[in-house]
DNA sequence: AACCGGAATTTTGAATGCAAAATCGCCCTG
DNA sequence: CAGGGCGATTTTGCATTCAAAATTCCGGTT
């Protein structure tokens, strides 16, 4: 059941990322990326090419291209001729990503609450209420989802695509620690509520007030991650 | 002279990225990425395989390898089955990349100031008084090149190794813009005065001064980055 | 059982080849 | 002169091949 959930969170996301492609290369990239994040691989194992080759139904030129810009993104490490090893997940990189993430929240919520559109918050608050149904039925995977699906949309409300980038980078990171913890990961009646109160500075469009509320809520997400990964060197 | 000043200043650049590479792969992006920032490459020219195959001594495989991390990063747009081009430099990225970067700038200054040790504290101020040195003499190619290190040893001393990779990452970007405004991008006395109120702040590891003069800093580069790149399109 | 050395096998980095897509050049027509 | 069509040429995406590096396996020795 566990296993089947993690499917559904991942084909949701990736589909989109095709749709967004059209090349084999991105199509690649992706769908490798979502093996390295939910595909049971140890960080630190080897990732043989031809293995690789004979699930994707290439060749290897297209693979080792799609390898270098997953190196670069730093999902995995390139060894000079040993090949590539899923990057090991450090716990002590969750501080980092999350201080990073937290200063671009911050500017999130600054710049989102007077840019904002009325599209915008409208589709904002259909998916902080699609979050509010879900939370009821009590499915984690949706939740997670459509809470991606959320902050995404914050982020382009700032229409800064630069931005928007660079948050997307720390989701994508973040995401592959959330699939190590899988369940003991579990805030979503917290992180509701927070997210109420982001809905309500948002639709004030008081920008000191969503700024402080989305660093909160991110500062309280990395605790939980944190705690949520050290509990994994706990024995069982 | 103006291209030999273009030359030097990232040749000292480009070295130390090479000495911290080790692989063809790395070397090849480094000096594709450079030539497309100096090469006189004009925004939105198509770059095809085969002239940088005879540029750089290598074969398709690596190249297209290296292609494809280039427009990762951006700095290339890749069409299918029409080959890459140089991305085109929009004058309204600029905007975006210096707001970014100013968040950035602001996590710098509330980290930096506590976590700078006393030998990075050394090192910057060495830096600083390279700086006065160049300013008297006029050596813009320098100053660029010590700003760059100036500003990279401050967020080496936030400790946190993502933020480093993403300043660094808008720096390369900036970069690209200060190239093509040349010479009409030139502040370094007015710099090299925000510099100064930096060092004080830094030396009396004040978070919130210090964030304060960074983001000042950062919004001052922006403003002339733009009014350089508006002159641009007024007759010579 | 553990260790070492050498041979065999596998994997990787890069070159080359092939077919499809795109571009270029030339000629004809209006 | 401008535009269109067609053939020739070039470029691109990807498969295949080759040589070097790394790993694995096997046998012998302690």
């Amino acid at each position: 059941m566990e296993a089947q959930d993690k499917t559904e969170t991942r084909s949701e996301t990736q589909p989109e990322t095709q749709t967004e492609a059209g090349t084999l290369h991105q199509t690649l990239v992706a769908n490798i990326r979502n093996l390295l994040i939910e595909g049971g691989l140890a960080a630190g194992q080897r990732i043989p090419e031809a293995e690789l080759c004979q699930r994707f139904g290439v060749s290897r030129t297209p693979l080792r291209e799609a390898l270098k810009v997953l190196a670069s993104e730093g999902f995995i490490q390139l060894r000079p001729n040993r090949g590539a090893i899923l990057a090991p997940l450090d716990p002590g990189q969750i501080a980092p990503i999350f201080e990073l993430k937290g200063a671009l929240e911050r500017l999130i919520g600054l710049t989102a609450a007077d840019r904002a559109t009325e599209a915008e918050l409208t589709r904002l608050s259909t998916l902080h209420h699609a979050l509010n149904d879900t939370l009821a039925s009590g499915n984690l995977a949706s939740y997670t989802q459509l809470n991606y699906d959320f902050h995404k949309g914050l982020a382009e409300a700032t229409r800064n695509a630069e931005l928007m980038q660079s948050y997307d980078i720390l989701q994508q990171k973040i995401w592959r620690f959330r699939f190590l913890v899988n369940d003991s990961f579990s805030r979503i009646e917290e992180s509701f509520a927070e997210h109420e109160q982001i809905m309500i500075a948002l639709r004030a469009r008081t920008p000191l007030d969503l700024a402080a509320r989305l660093e909160a809520h991110n500062q309280k997400t990395c605790d939980a991650m944190q705690r949520a990964v050290a509990q994994l060197d706990q024995p069982g």
